[in-house]
DNA sequence: TAGATTGTTAATCGATTAACAATC
DNA sequence: TAGATTGTTAATCGATTAACAATC
């Protein structure tokens, strides 16, 4: 792990897609791929990927190209998927419960471990899903000052949200998968926050519908 | 809707931002805005927000600044949020129904208007979710020929998926709303595609932890 | 060695920001 | 009218692409 200094944030968005290419690449018996097959089969630019992965190191070698198992190995460590950081999920509805999946129920390792997750609903407290128990919210600090979890997913509607996040950032919590339209970076400038707005996709793709008809 | 012209994704990215400030501000009575003004509240620059309207036409007036309510319907018209296009949800799952919610249960228009939602699982088949039925994912091609719905949202696993697409692009589908990991844009070029990757998304603010361990 | 392909520097392209004349 | 703020052009910044020397 070489260089790393201001990597921006097109760089590291590309990771995740990187991640999954070359773990397709990897089970398929793949070992060896030019920067330039790799690009065709990713849609970018040859010149991309080296540039992109050159940000973290030399990991290829001229003449030959990248060992697929190893720059696969390269990018699991640099995003650190298999550290498994310790985590809680606010929110045990429909959403909180299929994202879960994501996490513990894929098989495939998403760099977290879902500890617990939270909800106000007893008909929900009590319950388990895919062997993550569904605990009352309103334990939420006692549950992280005991385990310090290392992120919250945030799978409620907005409204509550404001009151929980400051519960979490007290407990020393900084990073946050947020689905909410709750603007937490405004608020709380030093916390790491990923926002998910699946309206705003949504309606993205709304945009394109209506453009199309006024077009022709 | 005045020019109009290669509108670039950036800008229409930040569309449904625009949308829900907009909204906000109109709905708390916030008659007036200036493009400094509404700059300070979203964390951008003015010179970007005058940048961004006028793609789509001069509806500020010098001097004043911005009408809100007439603001947001120019951007709800661009959008085209109150179309209510029809659409069929693939998979009545968790993440299909935490979705659907999105669409229907909210009471804020979305654009779409949500005709049913297909799964394979007969325990499912014949429910309802925010009164919209579940169906037989067999009926699809049937369902579509008689409702040809605009749009798709594929809340399903990455596995079935191609299957369903070449049915659905068969149907005369072009927009897509994508949760698989299957690459739709690259096997139909003229299918719109608004892919929604959750766990590249996950794994964005992974990197984030992992960099920030390491740095300290 | 010759061929291939990287790592890296330079050129281009696009997006954001700054400046300012137009005008309400 | 004077002040404010837009619409729009010009300058800057950053990201992508192209080119090529280094080297396996």
């Amino acid at each position: 792990m070489a260089k790393r200094e201001n990597i921006s944030m097109s760089v590291i968005r590309r990771l995740p897609r990187y991640y999954r290419f070359l773990n397709e690449l990897s089970s398929s018996g793949v070992t060896r791929i030019s920067s330039g097959e790799l690009a065709k089969r990713m849609g970018l630019t040859a010149s991309q990927i080296r540039q992109d992965l050159n940000c973290f190191g030399g990991f290829g070698q001229q003449g030959y190209g990248y060992d697929v198992p190893k720059l696969f190995g390269e990018i699991s460590t640099i995003l650190g998927v298999n550290e498994g950081y310790p985590a809680v999920m606010i929110g045990a509805g429909n959403l909180g419960r299929a994202v879960s999946i994501y996490i513990s129920g894929s098989g495939k390792p998403r760099g977290f471990r879902l500890l617990a997750m939270f909800d106000i609903n007893p008909k929900l407290i009590g319950t388990c899903y895919n062997g993550v128990p569904v605990l009352d919210a309103g334990d939420i600090e006692e549950f992280c000052k005991e385990n310090s979890p290392k992120a919250v997913f945030l799978c409620i509607p907005s409204e509550g949200t404001k009151h929980i996040i400051e519960t979490l950032y007290n407990c020393g919590v900084r990073y946050f998968w947020n689905f909410s339209h709750y603007d937490i970076a405004m608020n709380y400038p030093d916390a790491i926050v990923e926002n998910v707005h699946l309206s705003d996709s949504l309606m993205t793709l709304c945009y394109h519908i209506t453009d199309n008809e006024n077009v022709q």
